[in-house]
RNA sequence: GGCGCAUUGGUGUAGUUGGUUAACACGCUGCCCUCUCAAGGCAGAGAUCACGGGUUCGAGUCCCGUAUGCGCUACCA
């Protein structure tokens, strides 16, 4: 038997990051055991769904490389199916009309309006299955539903016994009856319900694995009574782990905003790779506990025995730039960054330079390998692809920003250095050939010359060059620069030390 | 309210059938390297394994209870 499995969001809102992570292990587990992978877009609420976020959906999915066999399905065009579904099992008696009026429900008391009638069930000792149109006769429903009177459609559960099934991460389950209620499977409009549609969806994509978050773990009871009621096979199940905020609370678009969006990932510059990564670690570690895998790698070691049971975290802070992800992801984006083959990173960075107006047609011809060269230089110790475009900028174009603090520590606090850089930048000139060998002579004879430690020299050079106080090492960026660059912005320091003296005189 | 699931350093995790110093990664601290910052190397701080009982010669590992968190309990998905 091939596995089958699928990835099934409700097309409202972006792909979440929880979202993301079961569609990453389905597709891991289809991988790994030479199964499909399906997508199914569960679009049957259409208020709330949008064309825009089935699209980034999509979009998301393929950034991470998750690609998907067959047509993708679309749960709203199965509508029929569902209901005439719904419509044979009253035929058979497993289902039945009821004709109770619809209440009306306010989406945000739900749960406290769950709770409530529930206390007050079980102080008036009534059963919360006892509904009296259960056991209406075959001839009273279906005269009633033929003078027009609407009517929902509910499952019949027995009244005593219990369900099972294996969890093949969570172990097995067991379910009274009485905790089940008699489920509506379609809406007295018509409409199908969640359980009804993905049970039968999953049928008729002969779904064999159903992998998907531990929200629908408790739920899954009333779906294998569904399966049976349907005399189709179950399928296994794996529920995985819930990933939170970092206050243990529920991980929320409302609470959180685009933190849990995967698309800010990739729009503030994350490789696909290194996300995907870190994703694959939420809830799932390998088990010989190495961390940086590849796709390969990610493959070969996943298996559903080893997801945890536990929920994870996953941790930011709020309204802090420098940790407004998961330190760990940015952590292995950076690693990322620095290791994979230069000429990988490269398309990625063509992107990034493109959208900031940095890139020049030259790069992929004749500047190709200078272009190599540098981004392997920058990249040491680079967070994210913005860096390319943010620190890196002042490689790739004359136009660039002074840190103010870089020229405070290293162009103000020595005047000789307005003397010192013109005369560094002479001896530069006259430096032939012109590399990281030849440029450090050069400024090493000239520092010991003028009597100044080289490193007056090279840290003023690094901020005049770079705009940075920090950075590769000085002499591989003149190098890089060229002699022609770096000279003239060693001698374009003008601006720096005219405010100063001005300073100086006032 | 009921039912279910979870609980190992700040975070992510390892701890196969109970066996002695609780392991790894991120983060943090220090040192080395050094022209800066990273990276890298080395060293270190940080966990009475949620709490309370019990079983046992011995429990993070098994049992019971409590607490906390989360999920489900909808004519939402």
């Amino acid at each position: 038997m091939t596995v089958r499995v699928r990835f099934a969001p409700s097309p409202t809102g972006y792909l979440h990051i929880g979202a993301a992570r079961s569609a990453l292990f389905n597709w891991l587990y289809a991988q790994k055991t030479g199964g499909k992978f399906l997508l199914r877009i569960e679009d049957t609420d259409l208020q709330r769904s949008t064309d825009e976020s089935t699209r980034s959906i999509i979009d998301g999915m393929k950034w991470l490389g998750l690609d998907y066999d067959e047509e993708i399905v679309f749960q709203s065009a199965n509508a029929d199916k569902h209901r005439t579904a719904a419509y044979k099992l009253i035929d058979e008696d497993k289902a039945y009309r009821d004709f109770t009026p619809k209440a009306d429900r306010d989406d945000s008391t739900v749960k406290q309006g769950i709770a409530d009638r529930a206390r007050a069930q079980s102080e008036a000792g009534t059963d919360h299955r006892s509904n009296p149109f259960r056991d209406l006769s075959k001839a009273e429903s279906d005269q009633r539903a033929a003078t027009g009177e609407p009517f929902a459609v509910r499952l019949k559960i027995a009244r005593m016994g219990k369900t099972h099934f294996q969890d093949l991460v969570f172990g097995p389950q067991e379910r009274d009856y009485s905790e089940i209620e008699d489920l509506v499977l379609l809406r007295s409009d018509g409409h199908p319900l969640y359980n009804l549609s993905v049970v039968i969806d999953d049928i008729e994509m002969a779904i064999t694995h159903v992998i998907r978050g531990q929200d629908h773990l408790t739920n899954t009871h009333k779906q294998v009574l569904l399966y049976e009621a349907l005399g189709a096979t179950v399928p296994l199940f794996a529920h995985l782990p819930l990933i939170l905020a970092p206050n243990k609370g529920k991980l929320s678009k409302r609470k959180h905003g685009e933190v849990v969006s995967l698309t800010t990932y990739r729009d503030r510059g994350f490789i696909p790779a290194a996300f995907r990564n870190f994703l694959a670690l939420l809830g799932w570690a390998p088990a010989d506990g190495k961390e940086i895998l590849s796709v390969e790698e990610l493959v070969q070691q996943f298996s559903l025995e080893h997801i945890h049971r536990s929920p994870a975290v996953f941790n930011f802070q709020e309204n802090d730039p420098r940790h407004w992800t998961d330190e760990k992801a940015l952590w292995m984006n950076a690693e990322y960054i620095r290791t994979m083959p230069v000429e990988a990173l490269l398309p990625m960075v063509k992107t990034e330079l493109r959208s900031s107006k940095l890139w020049r047609d030259e790069y992929d011809e004749d500047d190709r390998d200078w272009l190599l060269k540098t981004l392997d230089l920058i990249r040491q110790r680079f967070f994210t692809l913005k860096d390319f475009s943010g620190q890196g900028r002042a490689y790739f174009s004359d136009d660039f920003d002074f840190e103010e603090a870089a020229v405070n520590k290293n162009l103000r606090k020595d005047p000789r250095l307005q003397e010192l850089l013109p005369g560094l930048a002479d001896h530069l000139e006259a430096t032939d050939p012109f590399t990281a060998e030849t440029a450090e002579a050069t400024l090493r004879k000239f520092a010991e010359g003028a009597d100044v430690k080289a490193g007056l020299l090279i840290n003023g050079s690094r901020t005049m060059l770079t705009g940075q106080a920090v950075g590769p090492s000085m002499f591989e960026v003149f190098e890089i620069l060229g002699k022609k660059r770096s000279v003239e912005r060693l001698r374009s320091g003008v601006p720096w030390f005219d405010a100063m003296n001005a300073l100086g005189d006032v």
